[in-house]
DNA sequence: TCACCTCATATCAAAATGATATACTAAATA
DNA sequence: TATTTAGTATATCATTTTGATATGAGGTGA
């Protein structure tokens, strides 16, 4: 029993050769261990697979039969080893990615433009959503890694990376005009009307925290179910709010919006990079994760 | 390059118990050198395809993808050592005879009746026809031997054994009864009108010859265009005629056929067996040919 | 007849494998 | 907290298999 498997690769090219001294110099082998391999191959089986003569050595009946599904087996070894190698070469592969607004925005899409320079045979699949809908995309197994902020509410099953911090900043629009340049207390601010993500967020969460910290209660008057929808209500003058300080990076968004400056600094948060312990990515999203610790460090 | 099958066998298994030690007593092997060759494959691989834990060895992406092709391979090559050895152990195969009509009725069926018995699951295709016909068929691959009589008419490209001798002997209808008991030359005989076998056959050329060496010429007035067609010929009184002895075995052969004795013996006859000798037998088509030779004698 | 081609055999060094003992780890358990 | 247990990793050595070379035997074709 447990027939040799490298012997049915000589007993393959014998085959497709049609002579064991052609099947050696095939394999970079000699005709000598062919003889015996396949002498081998013959008394473990039973049968006799090949007749021998001056000219080369064919097939018998039984020998072609067990060829028919050698040959099948073996292609699908090589178009195995095939596809594989050309997912470790990263020319080909697929990532899945959870990712929250502000990672998306703060960390993701440029990376992301320049591994697909690099790489431009792999695919990627990008679900935005908030913190904890990327968690539980990466527990199902939706989503290779998730790239969410903190807080993450993570539990032991998973490891989170932090890549970058950010600062949240306090905005208002043109309509609150009279707070510009002043440095405000968190109290003072408390008395707008304050413009947040919806409550089932970690950071509506953080929020709520930092502001009790204060001895005041955190209770948004507009919530929002995006990040990006905030600039815009700030805009349209629904209230306070607070933004990533990277949201305010591009000129076009510092466009009708007014930062404010607090004796408080709001908390400190980062994107993080969360991956599952027991699961290992595949090369290209190890490439991609790469990449993305490559960018470590603060704003 | 070039790596070992048997790794990827030691792989499958892995992959299947989903632990190396559980692999290595499927494989009857120890849990080092599962180890141990595993980490050879994926070095030659140079991708990573199990994560180890304490838990056992689970697939990574890569490894999983590889997974599935050595799968279907493992399952083709096990298919194919399962049909292999159906077909040793004579549990299916098949065979295909070429047979003339004296050889069919006067080996192969006896023969073929016992060996259905022994090995119900080869399936076997006859193909009866005249001997140069039958040697017609073994040349173009369309029979695995011929059953034919002498003589063949073989090339070097083949090779005949005898395997039973016949006589032939005279026979005529009741219309003919005046020789019945007494013993004729042929001379005498050839004066009665003859029936024969067609011209093409080597049995006409067989009975030329020999009607030549006694300085006759062999005319037949009837011609059969097969064997089996003779001794009704011969009952309707269509004249003399020779026939294999052995068709005269059974009772109802004999019935209104008179045996005439003759001084000159008709020429002595084998069945024989003939293969291609640069084409070897399927395990099936062997049995039965040795089944066929151990038969041998004459009548 | 002679080169030339095939597979078969003999032999030996080198490499791979089987086997064992043991270390290390993490999780479950007392 | 200590212990057991179930898993992988490493080291080592005898055994087996493989790679390589030289050589033999038997046909084929010039």
């Amino acid at each position: 029993m447990n027939i040799s498997y490298d012997y049915y690769r000589i007993f393959y090219y014998a085959a497709k050769c049609g002579s064991f001294t052609h099947a050696a110099k095939a394999l970079l082998n000699n005709q000598p261990n062919i003889t015996r391999a396949i002498k081998a191959l013959e008394r473990e089986l039973g049968c006799t697979l090949f007749v021998r003569s001056n000219k080369g050595a064919i097939l018998t009946p039984e020998g072609e039969k067990l060829y028919r599904y050698i040959a099948a087996a073996f292609q699908q070894i090589e178009a195995g080893e095939a596809e594989l190698s050309l997912d470790k070469t990263l020319q080909k592969g697929s990532i899945s990615i959870a990712v929250s607004e502000v990672a998306l925005h703060g960390l993701l899409l440029p990376v992301l433009e320049e591994f697909r320079r690099s790489f431009p045979g792999v695919r990627i699949r990008i679900s935005n959503c908030s913190t904890p809908r990327a968690i539980s995309e990466l527990k199902h197994g939706a989503a290779d890694f998730a790239l969410v902020t903190t807080p993450t509410g993570i539990k032991e099953d998973m490891k989170a990376v932090n890549i970058r911090h950010f600062s949240s900043v306090a905005v208002c629009g043109t309509a609150y005009a009279e707070l510009k340049g002043r440095v405000l207390t968190l109290r003072e601010l408390a008395e707008y009307p304050i413009v947040s993500l919806d409550a089932k967020t970690k950071t509506h969460e953080l929020y709520t925290g930092w502001f009790a910290e204060h001895g005041l209660v955190f209770s948004p008057d507009v919530e929002a179910a995006t990040a990006d929808q905030i600039l815009p209500m700030i805009r349209h003058n629904l209230g306070i709010g607070f933004v990533p300080e990277l949201f305010l990076e591009k000129e076009q968004e510092k466009e009708r919006i007014i930062r404010l400056w607090l004796q408080e600094q709001p908390p400190a948060r980062s994107i993080c990079l969360v991956t599952k312990k027991d699961r290992s990515l595949s090369i290209a999203a190890r490439e991609l994760a790469e990449m993305l610790c490559r960018k470590e460090g603060s704003e």
